[in-house]
RNA sequence: GCGGCCUUAGCUCAAUCGGUAGAGCUCUGGUUUGUGGUACCAGCGGUUAUGGGUUCGAGUCCCAUAGGUCGCCCCA
């Protein structure tokens, strides 16, 4: 006899048990819901991707360490999709002929990376991912950050709760070229911006010398004397005016936000949790007009962000913002008096469910008062008995649970009241 | 890939200096066989994560492995 077999589930993946899942798509429901009246269309693709199409523009570190990738029985290189944003570039390219553009869509895929799971990160999560392609930069990166904001707020959240860090990576290029930084630099003084938050100023500066001996952030600071970097800082500056007077008041220029990935070309942002106890990034995005063009013919602009589906349940409970949605439980819990009675107990709510009603038809042979027990247990809220006297009468006896009330009423009344609610 | 901490019943946790593995909750049954929740009673439930080592004796000390968790690296 071999070992037991493990109940438990892969390396840093989670097992959603029906209420696990019942919350995990109750807060889907509330973006989905959101997302709808933007305008948004739900898309959506397989896991697997060819390993090519992530060796071309993601970063280096992702694709060499941190992907599942394996060959399969025709050797074909096969990849567990790290990220949802080339899977959308590719199925964008594939039709771009018919396509109507802009396109506004989202999608809340599975993604998977392998490294070592810790606070907010797992190998296996669910990322929403918003993106309107095929509009230039403007008007579209005003919608999405908006729509990001309208996100959070949709769940309760107050401006006060999150920050938005705007930056620009034509301005950071820009600066870099003011400060004579080319090629591998300017990817190592992005590195290094990236990381400024967690160290203090003397570790920035001194990393910063060992790259450069101008300052780029000065001269973004001070732009006078660059006018390309002038130039770029006022238009951010400007869309960041735009997205105040359009209610998006929580948002600020930040000269280090940069994002990891390389396919970035435009403005690029992040949302922090302003709590004190929590100031990590929840979720970013940004301007990538040169990936779509990767599969062939002319560019195709496009913006857009991801946000996970742990960090997202994180802020939510720092912020003690409830998700509620109807998880589709069953409502009446239609009990039989003896095992005899439970093929027409069956039939029963089978005409129940026809008019909507979501009936759970005890299948036990325990008492009636088990089967009560039973239904408190599963948080059904409507007990009915259904057997002999019941039939015989037309009348039953509608049990609250969390009551206690009972109403009697006859069997005909009940879909009524199951629509109603009560 | 590197480091810290952790792993005892289904769950949350006890177990003193290395000396007989326990409790609460859950679950099952009963008091209570056509109507629950409270209360009381009883029961089920363990190779102390796994594999080695030290010891007369290991849940306890040591090593390795796995998993969890937190940080680093990196980042969705």
């Amino acid at each position: 006899m071999a070992d037991k077999l493990s109940t438990d589930p892969y390396k840093g993946v989670r097992d959603f048990y029906p209420t696990d899942w019942a919350r995990m798509q109750a807060m889907f429901a509330r973006l989905r819901q959101t997302l709808a009246l933007w305008g948004y269309e739900e898309y959506n693709a397989s896991p697997l991707e060819r390993a090519e199409l992530y060796e071309a523009k993601t970063s280096e570190e992702i694709v060499n360490e941190q992907t599942y990738t394996f060959t399969d029985r025709g050797d074909r290189r096969v990849t567990l999709r790290p990220e949802m944003t080339p899977t959308l570039a590719r199925m964008i390219a594939a039709k771009r002929r018919e396509l109507p553009l802009p396109a506004r869509w989202f999608s809340i895929p599975n993604v998977f990376r392998y490294e070592r799971p810790q606070k907010g990160r797992l190998r296996e999560h669910y990322q929403l991912n918003v993106d309107l392609v095929g509009a230039p930069a403007g008007e579209a990166d005003l919608e999405i950050i908006m729509l990001a904001a309208e996100l959070l707020k949709a769940f309760g959240a107050k401006e006060s709760d999150f920050i938005i860090r705007i930056n620009s990576r034509i301005l950071l290029d820009a600066a870099c070229a003011a400060a004579e930084l080319k090629g591998e630099s300017v990817k190592r003084y992005l590195h290094l911006l990236d990381k400024k938050a967690k160290m203090t100023p003397e570790e920035f500066r001194a990393a910063q010398s060992a790259i450069t001996s101008k300052d780029p952030l000065a001269i973004i600071e001070d732009a006078g004397q660059a006018p390309a970097v002038a130039a770029e800082k006022r238009t951010l500056l400007d869309a960041i005016d735009a997205l105040k007077a359009r209610g998006v008041g929580n948002v600020i220029f930040d000269a280090s936000i940069t994002r990891g990935f390389d396919y970035y070309t435009g403005i690029v942002f992040e949302v922090y949790d302003t709590n004190p106890a929590n100031p990590r990034s929840l979720f970013g995005g940004g301007r990538f007009d040169k990936l779509v063009a990767l599969f062939g013919g002319d560019p195709i602009p496009a913006v857009g962000f991801g946000m996970g589906d742990v960090t997202l349940a994180d802020f939510l409970k720092t912020h003690q913002l409830p998700i509620s949605a109807d998880d589709g439980a069953p409502q009446l819990y239609l009990g039989t008096p003896s095992p005899g009675d439970i093929p027409a107990a069956q039939a029963f709510a089978a005409t129940l469910r026809d008019k909507g009603g979501r009936i759970f038809v005890n299948l036990t042979e325990k008492s009636l008062g088990d089967q009560i027990k039973d239904a408190v247990k599963r948080g059904i809220p409507l007990f009915m008995a259904y057997g002999k006297d019941e039939i015989a009468n037309n009348q039953a006896r509608l049990k609250i649970l969390a009551t206690g009330e009972e109403a009697g009423l006859p069997l005909t009344e009940l879909p009524a009241r199951l629509r109603a609610g009560s």
